[in-house]
DNA sequence: GTGGTCTAGACCACC
DNA sequence: GTGGTCTAGACCACG
């Protein structure tokens, strides 16, 4: 199976690290589902074309969360995960960020209905890209 | 003057950066305004308990994004920045937040409605949390 | 691969400024090519028996010029610059440079024909001068 | 008497530098005649909104190059310089920043052609510029 | 007094 | 191995 992770060179945010979130967002959102088989390290490294060290360490970090599990000389497949607790993560992943956000726009005193204006043209903008383009796609 | 800064000695975020961070917004919010001196690198130093490199890096680093200017022997001083520079600026701060938490909402398949509403409930309880204390301080 | 730096150890000129200049111009003439791989701080430092804080600095600028892109545990590459960045980069400097010493003419109230024949004078002498040592050095 | 002295107030260069330069050039190229009055350290800091400290230095320096004199109680003047070596002195001014210039274009590859070229334009341009200046202020 | 440069050396994170 | 951060401390140049 395809793995869609995108690696951004030019961010100051270590590989390991970009890596990671976005596998376990993959996971957490049900995208890749409860018992799959993940590429091997050596095959998952060179398709993201960096070292199989940071691989096994992306591996290691996940199933130390319980999200993976590693059977040696079968492969590392998605552990279970309950739908509680699924729905929980998202929500607190969500509101982390959506905070993080809204204490930058506190820090530099834009206004509560120009932060609310931006964020809507941006939600609008972005959730509506992506229908487009699943449109386009069918 | 006295620049208020808060320094998380638990973060993983770099110092340099923290102080970098929070002086960047001073200063594009308006809070420390065009031409003002600010502190010597050592006073400085000395008032956020750091070294004096890590304060003359923040310096550095401001000055060559052009917050800022120094005159050696003389001190360290806001740069003239036009109101309209500082809107942009404040503005691109604020989109860029905004878009990686929305980001970050589209990965684990968050609905658009459901994004809306986290980000309304923490919008109110920010700002008004900040107006409460506003009240309460009088 | 071998960078050759020229250091003026008696010129007032700071250190890694000088380490600064000659990098620019070896990245911009495309004498170092784009995507190299530079030599470590460490090992750059060695050789040019400075300290590595002084080879950071001069590696930290150049990338907030955008020249350099540098990832953690892997080292430090030049960017890629496109053929017509590169173009101008170089076109700037040299009239950058030209303009300052008209300047100085201008400001001694050197006639512009005497400015002329000098200058005719100088290049005539270090072009000819480079093309007799790549002639000697064959 | 006014001495015409253009400050850089954004220009790495000591501010020190900066008028030691230009009050040379005025000197050495006759604009200020031997003999004459240099204005008080107190009425040029004023003039030029900087610290008498900078002027007495400046005074300093040029009175060790034997460009000026200083009388106690009285002032400081424009000591004799004669032609012969005002002359020199223009020339070796002239020499040494077009070498610079010219060093610079070398270290980038820039062809002697398109060297040459970027010169003429320049040396056109600010020549021409001062002589329409000259035109209409009559 | 101010900032500017450079050093030696430490510890951490990343690959 | 690599770069990233931070320290203490020195010396110089500037105003």
């Amino acid at each position: 199976m395809r793995i869609p992770i995108q690696i951004n060179e030019h961010s100051a945010e270590p590989l390991y690290h970009q890596i990671e979130t976005q596998l376990r967002s993959l996971i957490i959102s049900g995208q890749i589902g409860e018992g799959m088989l993940l590429p091997s390290i050596r095959e998952f490294a060179s398709g993201l074309n960096c070292s199989v060290i940071t691989v096994r360490r992306v591996y290691q970090d996940l199933e130390s969360e319980g999200l993976l599990r590693t059977r040696q000389g079968t492969g590392t497949f998605v552990a279970g995960v309950g739908d509680q607790t699924r729905e929980r993560f998202k929500r607190d992943t969500v509101i982390e960020a959506l905070e993080a956000a809204v204490d930058t726009g506190l820090s530099v005193h834009c206004s509560e209905e120009e932060l609310k204006a931006i964020f809507m043209e941006i939600v609008r903008k972005k959730y509506h890209q992506g229908k487009e383009r699943e449109s386009g796609g069918k």
